[in-house]
DNA sequence: GATGCTATTGAGTGTGCGACCAATAAGCAA
DNA sequence: TTGCTTATTGGTCGCACACTCAATAGCATC
């Protein structure tokens, strides 16, 4: 009868299908972890044999490393855009608040205490970590800038301020894969509240300001 | 010549045999790492078979959740001891922020990584992080509470205060397996920042302190 | 429609893991 | 010393993993 299912082989171009395992690692790492970025649940995501995994990434641990630049770049880049067309300085730190507080960024932090955990056995994986982090240092630091420079924000040294925020925030998502039903409020503002005192602002001024609406 | 190294069997009461067992888990998850809290991996450790892990842990999970609650109890009792006959509030909160920087915190910082990712899978081991974190919690709020007593912190919410704390540590230690050579002193300071602004105390009174001397 | 390049498959290797269980022997008690 | 309880062994099973490579077939080109 020949039931096994022997399926037509579709041939792509190696740039289509390299962008495509890529894709599909970041998806399966934003949503199930890096430790289950393997060469057969890649394959089986994209309904190609393992061996095609491998013949585009000879090395296992390259495919888990882009995975995690590829998503964490994505992640990074909805939550604090580099082109803020669409509002203040001071908009987009609340949309970025906002942003983190949400359901959704659970995945994130997950994803980031997976690589953090996970670079410790894995090289490569550590160099996109410390890439990553210099990425999300920057940005954060290149809104605050702007704002000073609008006269929105105050502070001496942008980056520190922007890595203290960022401290916080892994601070909070240090627990995302554990309950946080009952969490002091002082602590759940932790991250504005830290936001508005290195940058001079008000209380409440983070939490108070119409968001800019960014397009997917 | 019978070279096979077939020892002797050293026969020891359940309590005994549990007991060093958990302490080689222990001891091996600080140091490498909970995914090597393997029943082979523990049986050579104490050069006995496998099988005999499996004897006294049916369940491989429950052996690493023990390990790590085993490790992380002793960590936290030689951060912040439970008796403080040493010493002044001010002075062990002192001396914890001192060790936090040190070395040694690092491997503790990766277990707490480890612990927080792995429980993502694990819920034993989910169940020992929580356990743990409510550990942690108390025991610092305890210390607190004893300064405020003693007038020599004010704060009109020590659990949140204890709990903003640790976030920051959390934040700060999340990086333990990255590189951090080029943090600003403010951000390296910010745990002990914390401390100060949260507790009312004035700026150096964490670090101008003389350290309790503490019995190992 | 035939040809050539190469993307893709299929099959196999070796490793490490948890789990299971009958056989064995250590060491205590009689 | 003998016998008994049971801690411990040794071996096995099934599974998932990364990695390798010769054979195959899609598809663009002629």
């Amino acid at each position: 009868m020949s039931s096994s299912v022997e399926r037509k082989r579709i041939r792509k171009t190696p740039e289509a299908r390299r962008a495509e395992i890529v894709e599909a690692a970041a998806r399966v790492a934003l949503t199930e972890g890096l430790e289950c970025v393997t060469l057969r649940r890649i394959a089986e995501e994209l309904s190609v044999r393992p061996g095609l995994i491998s013949h585009y990434f000879p090395s296992a641990e390259d495919l888990v490393a882009e995975a995690f630049a590829v998503a964490a770049t994505g992640e990074l880049d909805s939550l604090l855009p580099a082109e803020r067309p669409h509002g203040t300085p001071v908009q987009y730190l609340a949309r970025y608040f906002a942003l983190s507080a949400g359901e959704a960024y659970d995945d994130i932090s997950r994803l980031w205490i997976n690589a953090r955990h996970l670079s410790r056995y894995r090289p490569v994986l550590r160099d996109r970590v410390a890439e990553q982090e210099l990425a999300s240092d920057d940005r954060l630091e290149g809104l605050i800038r702007e704002g000073v420079e609008r006269g929105e924000f105050r502070t001496d040294d942008p980056r520190a301020a922007a890595i203290q925020i960022l401290v916080v925030l892994d601070g909070l998502g240090a627990h995302a894969n554990t309950d946080r039903s009952n969490r002091p409020e002082a602590v759940t503002r932790m991250a504005v509240t830290t936001a508005e005192r290195e940058l001079g602002l008000a209380a409440g001024a983070l939490t108070e300001t119409p968001l800019p609406v960014v397009a997917d």
